[in-house]
DNA sequence: CGCATATATCGATGGCCGTCAATATCTAGG
DNA sequence: CCTAGATATTGACGGCCATCGATATATGCG
């Protein structure tokens, strides 16, 4: 019973029975696309791809920046979006970040497209 | 044997045999995050998922525009995009446009995450 | 032909994003 | 403690994008 705005049912596509379902409401959409931001780039899109491809399954920024070749900030951002969005996992050893995949993640971008 | 820029093995991840391969070229990555990004809105999102659920597989923008509650050129202009990446289809029938899925292209969207 | 409706295009605007240089923070080693 | 190296954060800049109002184009109807 909560409070809606007056085009609520026009926006969920619920007005009057003819609009289509469309079954994702407005917050399934947001959120699946915001996970999708987070991969719809190209250099993000190589760092989890080197990142699979790396012995033992995870890279540290040593190696990444290099690989991609940008300035060690601007890779240093790209993992925190993919951090951020949970598609990677940071870990500290010593002076080093590691980085490697959360596969339960990456099922979540799968099951956007049924 | 092309010739490539200098920096190109360090950027493809080849230098040395040390860097990983990271089995993503930079064009690959580049079509990849293009085809995401067009898919990569919330907008988006709920157009192709109410084409998707329409009778008949197909919906026309008099529909589509009350359904996402934005003002006409807006949606004209997301089923642009969506159009030019590939993933719908535009047929014009009367004065009405009508929009379909393309199944093999939402393949593609689901094969850049193997 | 002229009008009404549906859709596309154009131009402008505001906000978000990728990139970098500079700097800060943290850790290891001497 | 102090230095060196690795990574994160900050601030700025340029470009792209979502959105809208206004307008153009096209189609059907009378």
């Amino acid at each position: 019973m909560t409070l809606e705005l007056p085009f609520s049912d026009a926006a969920t596509g619920a007005c009057c029975g003819i609009a289509t379902p469309g079954g994702l409401t407005r917050e399934q959409a947001e959120s699946s696309a915001a996970l999708l931001k987070a991969v719809a780039d190209p250099v993000r899109l190589r760092l989890l791809s080197i990142i699979r491809d790396s012995e033992g399954g995870e890279a540290c920024v040593c190696d990444l920046t290099p690989a991609v070749g940008l300035a060690q900030p601007t890779v240093s951002h790209h993992l925190k979006v993919l951090t951020e969005a949970g598609l990677v996992e940071r870990e500290k050893r010593g002076t080093w970040a590691w980085f490697r995949l959360v596969p339960s993640r990456l099922d979540d971008v799968r099951s956007i497209f049924p």
